[in-house]
DNA sequence: TTGTCATTTTGTGTATACACGAGACTTGAC
DNA sequence: GTCAAGTCTCGTGTATACACAAAATGACAA
C-alpha cells in the first residue's frame, strides 16, 4: 500500500460529503447505518465513524438513539454562515496583502487566470472548480494554517449552496471582476482594501438570496 | 431516563477533554484505545467515537493505524490560534454592539459583574470561570449562531493555555479593565471600537507569550 | 558494538453480535 | 371514527471478535 492510503472510514466520509453537497442525499433527509453499509459494501463501524466525521463537519446532525440525517439550513442560518464566511475571507485578504509570499502571488495569480479563461468560455461548471481553486489560494496566503482550515471548512459547508449561485445571470463574469479587486488590492500591499472587498465578493453571494430562499424553502418543504 | 441523556460516548468526550485541558494528559501523550476503554470501564467503541469528535475538535491527531495523541501546539501554531480567535471576538464583539438585545445585555453585565467580584477577591480560579462565562456571553450577543459555536470552539481550543495566562502578576486585574472597555463600546453601540478593544484584548495574551512559550518549549520536550 | 533482517507482539481498523429505547402498529374503548 | 394503551419491530448504541499493519524484539553478521 502506498502513503496515500486511507482508511474505510475516512473514504466513506469523503463519498458522503460529496453526496450530500451535490444534492444526491437531499438536506433532512434520513441516513440509515444498514442501508448505508450495504450500500458501500462495508459494516456499520466505518458508517458511523465517517457520520461523526459528517457530524463534526457541520454536514449532518445527530441525534441520540435517532439517527443521523443531512442538516437542513434555513434561511437565517445560511445568512449567518455567509457572514461569518465574509469575515474570514475579509481576514485571509488582510493577511495576505501584508504578508504575501512569491510562491503564493504566483499560485494566486495562476488561479485568477484560469478563473478568467473560465468566465470568458462562459463555463459555469469549470468555473465552479477553478473559483474554489482560487479561494483555497486566498487562504493559504494568509500564512496562517487555523486560519486556512477554518476557512476551507466553512467554505466546504457552503459547498451545496455556492453551486446554485453560479447559474445566475452574469454572476460568473461578475464573480471574476470581483476577485480582480481583491487580487489588486493585494497585490498593491492595502490590506484594508483587501479585506472589504473579499467582504463584499461573499456577502454579494449572501444577499443574492432573496431568490434564491424562494426555491430553497420549497426545495426544503417538498423533503420532508 | 431524562432528557439531559447522553450516549456513553458523548460523556466520554467531554472527560477526555477535560483531562487534555487541565493537563492530566499532557500534549504529545499516546492515547491508547485498550487503556482508555479500561479506565472507564467502557468497550474501546465509544472511546474510538469519543476520540473521532475530539480529533475533529482539534484535540487529538489521528495518523492511521498509529492511534490518537494529544495534539502538541507548537509556538507558531499558538499565535496562529490567537490571531483567529481575536478576529472571531472582535466580530462577535462588532455584531454585539450593532445588535444588542436586552436578555443580551442583561447576560452581559451580570457576567461582567462577577468577573469584577472575582477580580477583586484577586481569586484567578473564580476568574477564569467567571471570564468563561463573560465571553460566552459575547459570542451569544452577536446574534450569530454559527459564529457563536466557532467561537466557543476556538476558544475551547485555547483553554490549556488561557489557564496559565491568569497566574501572571496583575493579569487579572488588567483583564477587567480590558472586559470594561469592551462593555462600555457595545453599550455605547460603537461597533468599530468594541471590535478593536475586543481584538486588542485577545492579541495581548497572544503577545504575553514570549516568557510562556519559554517554558512551554521546555515542557513539550520533557512530555516526549 | 552496531546495524540489518526475521519474527513476534501489540494495537488499530473493520466486522459481527447483542442490548435496549423510540416509533410504528395493533387493539380496544368510547 | 377517533384516540389511548399495550405490544412489536426496527435501528441505534455498545460490546466483542477477528484481520492485519506497524512497532518491538531478538538473532545474527559486520
Amino acid at each position: 500500500m502506498g502513503p496515500g492510503m486511507v482508511s474505510t472510514a475516512h473514504r466513506l466520509r469523503d463519498e458522503i460529503e460529496g453526496l450530500i453537497v451535490t444534492g444526491v442525499l437531499a438536506p433532512g433527509e434520513k441516513l440509515d447505518e444498514v442501508q448505508l453499509a450495504n450500500r458501500f459494501a462495508v459494516s456499520r463501524t466505518p458508517i458511523r465513524e465517517a457520520l461523526q466525521q459528517l457530524a463534526a463537519a457541520g454536514f449532518v446532525e445527530i441525534r441520540l438513539r435517532r439517527g443521523a440525517t443531512v442538516v437542513r439550513i434555513g434561511p437565517e442560518r445560511l445568512v449567518e454562515m455567509f457572514e461569518v464566511m465574509a469575515e474570514l475571507e475579509a481576514m485571509c485578504a488582510r493577511l495576505a496583502a501584508r504578508r504575501l509570499s512569491d510562491a503564493d502571488r504566483a499560485a494566486l495569480l495562476e488561479a485568477h487566470a484560469s478563473c478568467r479563461a473560465a468566465a470568458e468560455r462562459e463555463d459555469p461548471d469549470a468555473y465552479y472548480y477553478e473559483n474554489e481553486r482560487f479561494h483555497y489560494a486566498l487562504y493559504r496566503a494568509a500564512r496562517n494554517g487555523v486560519l486556512e482550515e477554518e476557512a476551507r471548512r466553512m467554505h466546504a459547508r457552503l459547498k451545496p449552496y455556492r453551486r446554485l449561485q453560479l447559474r445566475v445571470r452574469n454572476r460568473v463574469g461578475a464573480s471574476w471582476r470581483e476577485h480582480d479587486g481583491i487580487v489588486q488590492a493585494i497585490l498593491d500591499g492595502d490590506p484594508a482594501q483587501a479585506a472589504d472587498r473579499a467582504r463584499a465578493h461573499v456577502t454579494v453571494q449572501g444577499e443574492r438570496f432573496a431568490d434564491l430562499m424562494a426555491s430553497l424553502a420549497q426545495y426544503n418543504l417538498a423533503a420532508e
